[in-house]
RNA sequence: CGCGAAGUAGAGCAGCGGUAGCUCGUUGGGCUCAUAACCCAAAGGUCGGGAGUUCGAUCCUCCCCUUCGCAACCA
């Protein structure tokens, strides 16, 4: 959009169930910050909203865990989330939260719109409802038997086992991962988004006028989505925490989290014009508002394909463009809660903003790492060496060096005031310094236009760099020697750190979206106001006054010691060593909340189990988990299909003799129906064992 | 299985039809105003593998391999 006439900008509403770490804050936080920052330096219309999504089964699943109520459990995350924020000078216009009355209200008169309009369609459908606990249950708190390798490491979307995903009633032997009851299935009536019906209308919007200007891995996968056909979503569940389904027959129905959560984004626009003054209408329904959304690429579906058609259908505009980012990875590892291996925001902050030497400059430094290697077009990884170089060799030595020598020489060769500029004398290096300027300038505004932060952040430095290669081949400090018997020499000095003082000035400008405080520190030094951070001053070469005096240099940024980093790393690993004392092998009873009852002898005979002979053996085609085997049992061979692919090839098995149940019903896998399962024993390391006689026995000998 | 993205110097990345580039690191030299910082130079790659299209491919097409992700907690 070329222009417009005011901006939108969204990060991704954080879910209020625990901290956030360095990888959401490179993903979507920085990045959206930058650019709020950059346009609102260009003195554009802007609000950049942001909040947190406090709706959900896993929210009231947290207060179980921590003993405690689920407002209490967002209570203290939204406080933590805003305030960490915060000490990391992300900016947002409002940090707004899902909970408030308005969203309710908002989001509560979304869904009635739609329902009015006839948008969505109701299905009635049988789910898992947990007796005990009274509710019904999300798949993932479902456990039980995996109908294909056997596992009771088994949920109700994936087997945790072989990968298979699953639907609930797939399950052998369902339980309640809440309270150890078998659930029943029980009839439920819910709201559905038919995003079939806007196939076309997704595909001309985004593979068709954003083929180009989104981002490829939004725009693939987008197009598998599309590809794949589009399922009608259900909007609504059965559950007692979230916003209330406004309609008399929805008793105890709430709207789902995906359809909630980024309503947030227009409730909390709402509450801004609110505590502003202002109409927040314009900025949701204008078609001359731009409106971007930073997201990590887990949410390109919500974001590029779900609320998109919800905002279309409520007569708001749509994204501009929504830049998300791929995965930041940890010293070698993806990065992960469950593992702790993670670093949180509140940990940095814990251990260098609010330590000695810290503040404003190690906010920036992680704020600048955290942008130079922002997984912008493929995941990539913090490192704490690598934070220690970008700090050490690019913070220091190029732009904080390169501010501190300028004013050193400027108190040392021109009184601490800023020389005068001879333009008669200017020479080929000055001019070449002035073209750098000016072309950075446009590079760096081009790169921000475009969502490539990375590139204009580099580009920044690359100037600072320039203006280390300029100082030494005007080298005043050695032409000071000279002033003695040649005065004239004075204007050579003068000359060169005029300009090092203008491109000071400017580099303040230029790294202000990116480095906010370094930028509060620069002005400070050089005497000048906010107004000199609008953007249109960059690139100009008069912006501090001939003859102004000012201040003392002071050191923009410190060195990051080994020693920082050699702790970093030790608190990294111990914290993952503690988070594993409880090895996998043995599962627990806190776990597994349910062993299996007690059965009677008569169950246990239903179970028919014979020894048989693996006589042929092949791998299941589109399948790498399955081989179809041929099983001798005596009286008759049958073709059984079982997912042991993965650890024995079909040759090594063949002779071999197994433990089978002939009289499980017949089950189609990948189009071959298989008649019986064999029995393997796991251990520790996943690894799937033969359960078969010491000796060898007749196929089709019975086992009990 | 399928779908999406990615595989380029020791590391991190750019390039995307015309004899391989950047930053850091390494080595050598220079300078000394500067947070042992800065500047200059050099070494270092058969651009994941194979086939094809083309006068010519890192860049296009096909196949294969590897990594990451793929809809209901997770940037």
């Amino acid at each position: 959009m070329q222009n417009p006439k005011r901006y939108l900008i969204t990060a991704a509403l954080p879910y209020a169930n625990g901290l956030k770490h360095v990888g959401h804050l490179a993903g979507a936080y920085i990045p959206a910050d930058i650019y709020a920052r950059y346009l609102r330096a260009q003195l554009r219309d802007v609000v950049f909203v942001c909040g947190s999504d406090e709706h959900g089964t896993a929210i009231p699943i947290q207060a179980r865990k921590e003993g405690t109520t689920a407002q209490a459990i967002i209570d203290k995350y939204h406080e933590a989330m805003r305030q960490d924020f915060g000490d990391l000078s992300i900016e947002f216009d409002i940090y707004h939260r899902t909970s408030d009355p308005l969203h309710h209200e908002t989001a509560a008169a979304f869904f009635q719109q739609l329902e009015q309009a006839g948008e969505l369609e109701t299905k009635e459908t049988e789910q898992f409802f947990d007796p005990e606990a009274q509710t019904f249950l999300a798949d993932r708190f479902i456990k039980g038997t995996c109908p294909s390798c056997k596992s009771d490491r088994a949920f109700g979307d994936q087997c945790e086992s072989c990968g298979r995903s699953l639907s609930p009633d797939e399950l052998i032997n369902p339980l309640s991962t809440l309270s150890g009851a078998t659930p029943i299935l029980k009839k439920t009536t819910h709201w559905y988004l038919p995003l079939g019906k806007h196939e076309a209308f997704l595909r001309e919007w985004i593979l068709e006028q954003h083929k180009q200007d989104w981002r490829p891995t939004v725009v693939g996968q987008c197009k598998g989505w599309i590809e794949g056909g589009l399922q009608s979503r259900a909007v609504t569940r059965d559950l007692d925490w979230g916003v209330k389904v406004p309609l008399p027959q929805a008793d105890g129905k709430v709207l789902y989290v995906w359809f909630d959560a980024p309503i947030g984004y227009i409730s909390a626009t709402k509450q801004w014009a609110i505590d502003n003054g202002k109409d927040w209408e314009p900025y949701w329904k204008d078609a001359d508002t731009q409106l971007v959304h930073f997201i990590g690429k887990d949410n390109i579906v919500f974001h590029c394909i779900i609320f998109p058609v919800m905002l279309k259908l409520g007569g708001y505009i749509l994204p501009d463009n929504v830049p998300s980012n791929e995965f930041l990875n940890l010293e070698g590892d993806k990065m992960s809660t469950s593992r702790n291996w993670k670093l949180d925001m509140r940990d940095y902050i814990n251990d260098f903003v609010k330590a000695e030497n810290g503040g404003g400059q190690a906010v920036d430094m992680l704020r600048y790492y955290l942008t130079q290697i922002a997984p912008e077009t493929k995941d990539s990884e913090f490192t704490w060496k690598g934070f220690q170089d970008a700090v050490n060799n690019e913070l220091v030595a190029v732009l904080g060096n390169f501010v501190n020598r300028s004013w050193v020489l400027m108190h040392k060769l021109c009184k601490g005031k800023v020389p005068p500029y001879h333009a008669a004398k200017a020479d080929e290096y000055d001019k070449a310094l002035i073209e750098q300027i000016r072309v950075a300038t446009e590079s760096i505004t081009a790169h921000l236009e475009k969502y490539q932060f990375r590139d204009a952040l580099f580009t920044v430095i690359d100037l600072a760099r320039h203006g280390n290669q300029y100082m030494q081949r005007k080298e005043p400090w050695i032409i000071a020697k000279r002033l003695e018997t040649e005065p004239d020499a004075q204007q050579s000095i003068d000359n060169c750190l005029h300009l090092c003082l203008q491109l000071t000035a400017n580099l303040t400008i230029l790294v202000n979206p990116f480095l906010p405080n370094t930028t509060k520190t620069l002005c400070q030094m050089m005497k000048v106001v906010d107004r000199m951070l609008e953007w249109k001053n960059a690139g100009r070469i008069d912006l501090l006054k001939v003859g102004y005096s000012l201040r003392e240099p002071q050191l923009l940024f410190r060195k990051i010691e080994d020693t920082e980093i050699a702790t970093q790393l030790e608190k990294l690993k111990k914290n993952m060593m503690s988070n594993e004392i409880p090895p996998a092998p043995i599962t627990t009873q806190a776990e597994l909340p349910a062993a299996k009852p007690t059965i009677q002898f008569d169950d246990f005979a239903k179970i028919e189990l014979k020894v048989g002979t693996i006589v042929a053996a092949e791998k299941v085609e589109k399948a790498d988990k399955l081989l179809k085997l041929s099983v001798d049992l005596g009286t008759e061979t049958r073709t059984i299909v079982s997912g042991i692919a993965l650890h024995y090839s079909p040759e090594e098995i063949i002779g071999k003799q197994v433990s089978v149940v002939t009289n499980l019903a017949p089950r189609k896998m990948r189009g071959i129906e298989s008649n019986g399962m064999i029995l393997m024993a796991e251990d520790a390391s996943g690894k799937l064992h033969f359960v078969n006689p010491q000796s060898p026995v007749e196929p089709g000998s019975g086992i009990s």
